[in-house]
RNA sequence: GCCCACGUAGCUCAGGUGGUAGAGCAUCGCCUUGGUAAGGCGAAGGUCCCCGGUUCGAAUCCGGGCGUGGGCUCCA
């Protein structure tokens, strides 16, 4: 492909490895489909795609052909031959083989009179290279499926079929990493969640629109206590608003102007009312603000809730839920002043890491989201950006975080430093985020009054520490695998008694239970105890507690963990254990 | 929104080149009271996603929707 695209160029093996198979596939291809014309096709991780143009839709039936193709042009041991060209030379080579899109980028992207190439065979790509020697050493390969894909990322421009594949330098790590897709299915959110009775879509409610069934609501209000009763232990004051306000709302905030496509349309009402489903929370933290004159001394102001947002997103953007069209924020904006800033961010930041140390997120990367320099999307001046950029880079460093640069990533009212998670698929989504807004300050007009008795303008730091409950619940599922820690799971003690004689006796351990708080149920259907475990085991129960006729005498319970380890201990010193367990939150 | 695929019982899936469908699990009933991952027998359960069209006849063919999955674009 093009090297000439925006990708880095890297001499890193199993990416030379990857780029090489991504030309086989191209070579493959322009072999069966003549007249298909190429467009760029890069390594990726795990592997590599090419775009092209097909004069008919290719569909994944194709790719066993292909594949068998790219095979066998593999075992002709056809050298990668690097040459130079002049751009007139090259602009002729691909005209002649009628290749616009590579003219397209000789055009726009190739600097100077001299163009770098690769042929392979018959095969001919504009590309920086560099290359294994021969398709020979393409060996651990294998066309995984077609995707859509704007040309060069864009909209606007024609969609080119993209067919993507992964490469290993060794069939062993090929099978590894089919075995690993394999496994990540299995992991899988949504599937768990309908297994588990998690939660539900359905049509009828709508797309985007998931339903906490009792097991999942159960977990999502174990998580929020956990959430608000931490915040107010920081100093965050919880508050109530509505899902909807005024659409001017939005006007003076910007998000109607520079969110619209992602909002609902307003409700219209016969007297001139028009009301807006609420696609963020600030404008009525603000309002909340705004509902007295505050002082220098109320500062910083940290106002938090779980919010419900709703955000119209593009059908085919919705995944499980992770993209959804009505979602709870773990939200809070904290109004400060100017010095306070460095300070808020720092323990806005601390809160996040807390949250995801408790709860196990223990793998995400710091992304700093900046602007980019289209003038029209961002509100504000430059110097207000980079005072509030240098604020973030200024807490990450202090805290000694390494972080990577998201260019156009940013809010339209500020820069943020967006926590970033991978789901089963390594597919990448934001979760905590921490942003900085000197522009919603001024739109609403905000102030306090200092110790001079002047009217200042606050800060404004948005934050999401644990991100949103859906998408938070997503990466927990996947996470624990369904097996929850004790504190969150739906259900902690299964209670099985051995026959009906011993139902009283598992009554009482029931009962027993449920004092100390725990989350318990007594499995007395007229099944067999194997069957019992077996069903407790699938649903990934902690804890099940066997209850026979010895254990009834000895007022013990025979407890089988969801690791299949097994003890005999006292009632009461069992429930202590467990009870202590889920305080601690252990996980 | 766009590209590709898919939509059959609650779930996982067979089948059907046009003559209204089947398994396992789950559910319900009966029998079984069993010491650490599926006891036995039986019953019930489907407008084959929806709406049009073609046809004597559509779950099957055609068109349009809706939904799901994977990508692109966009984002908590």
């Amino acid at each position: 492909m093009g090297e000439y695209g925006d990708h880095e160029s890297t001499e890193d093996p199993v990416h030379v490895l990857r780029h090489s198979t991504a030309h086989l596939l191209a070579a493959a291809v322009t072999e069966l489909h003549p007249d298909a014309r190429y467009g760029i096709g890069p390594p990726v991780e795990d592997g590599f795609y090419y775009d092209f143009a097909f004069s008919r839709p290719i569909t994944e039936a194709d790719l066993a052909p292909i594949e068998s193709r790219m095979r066998r042009i593999a075992q002709e041991d056809r050298p990668f031959v690097h040459e130079t060209m002049t751009r007139e030379q090259a602009l002729a080579e691909f005209r002649k083989r009628g290749q616009d899109y590579k003219i397209e980028l000789i055009n726009d992207k190739v600097e100077g009179d001299e163009v770098s190439v690769y042929r392979t065979g018959e095969f001919l790509d504009l590309c920086r290279g560099p290359h294994v020697k021969s398709t020979k050493e393409l060996k651990a390969f294998k066309l995984l499926r077609v995707a859509g894909a704007y040309w060069r990322g864009d909209e606007k421009q024609p969609q080119l079929t993209r067919i993507y594949g992964t490469a290993w330098s060794s069939q062993k790590e090929l099978d590894e990493h089919m075995k690993f897709l394999e496994e990540a299915e299995k992991r899988d959110h949504k599937k768990l969640g309908r297994e588990l009775k998690l939660f539900t879509v359905d049509e009828r409610v709508g797309a985007g629109l998931p339903l906490w069934l009792p097991a999942g609501a159960t977990i999502r209000r174990e998580l929020e206590r956990f959430i608000v009763d931490e915040e107010l232990s920081r100093g965050y004051l919880h508050v109530r608003t509505p899902d909807v306000a005024r659409l001017d709302l939005y006007r003076q905030s910007g998000h109607l102007q520079l969110y619209g496509e992602n909002m609902y349309p307003p409700m219209r009402f016969e007297d001139g009312e028009e009301l807006e489903l609420r696609p963020v929370n600030c404008p009525h933290h603000i309002v909340v603000y705004q509902s007295e004159l505050r002082s220098y001394r109320d500062l910083p102001m940290r106002i938090a809730e779980i919010g419900n947002n709703w955000r119209y997103e593009r059908s085919g953007t919705l995944i499980g839920l992770n993209r959804v069209r009505a979602f709870a924020l773990n939200d809070a904006h904290i109004f400060c002043t100017p010095d306070q800033l460095m300070g808020e961010v720092k323990g806005a930041i601390d809160l996040a890491l807390y949250f995801s140390d408790v709860l196990g997120i223990d793998e995400f990367s710091y992304r700093l989201s900046a602007r980019d320099d289209v003038k029209d999307k961002w509100l504000g001046t430059e110097e207000q950006w980079d005072r509030a950029q240098a604020a973030l880079v200024e807490a990450l460093e202090s805290m000694g975080q390494k972080y990577h640069l998201g260019v156009g990533e940013a809010a339209f009212y500020g820069p943020k430093i967006d926590f970033q998670v991978k789901d089963a698929h390594r597919r990448e989504f934001t979760n905590s985020t921490v942003q900085v807004d000197f522009q919603l300050p001024e739109r609403f007009d905000l102030e306090y009054v200092a110790e001079d008795g002047s009217r200042q303008r606050p800060v404004m730091v948005h934050r999401g520490a644990a991100g949103s409950m859906e998408r938070l619940f997503s990466y927990l599922i996947e996470r624990y695998v369904g097996a929850f820690p004790t504190w969150l799971h739906p259900v902690q003690v299964v209670v099985i008694p051995i026959t009906d004689a011993q139902i009283e006796y598992a009554r009482v351990i029931e009962a027993r239970l449920r004092k100390a708080k725990l989350r318990v149920e007594v499995d007395d259907r007229p099944e067999r105890m194997q069957r019992k475990i077996r069903d407790a085991q699938a649903r990934k129960v902690p804890y099940m507690t066997i209850a026979g006729a010895r254990e009834a005498e000895a007022q013990h319970v025979n407890v089988r963990d969801r690791g299949g380890n097994q003890t005999d201990e006292a009632l009461d010193e069992f429930v202590q254990r467990v009870a202590h367990e889920v305080a601690e939150k252990r996980r």
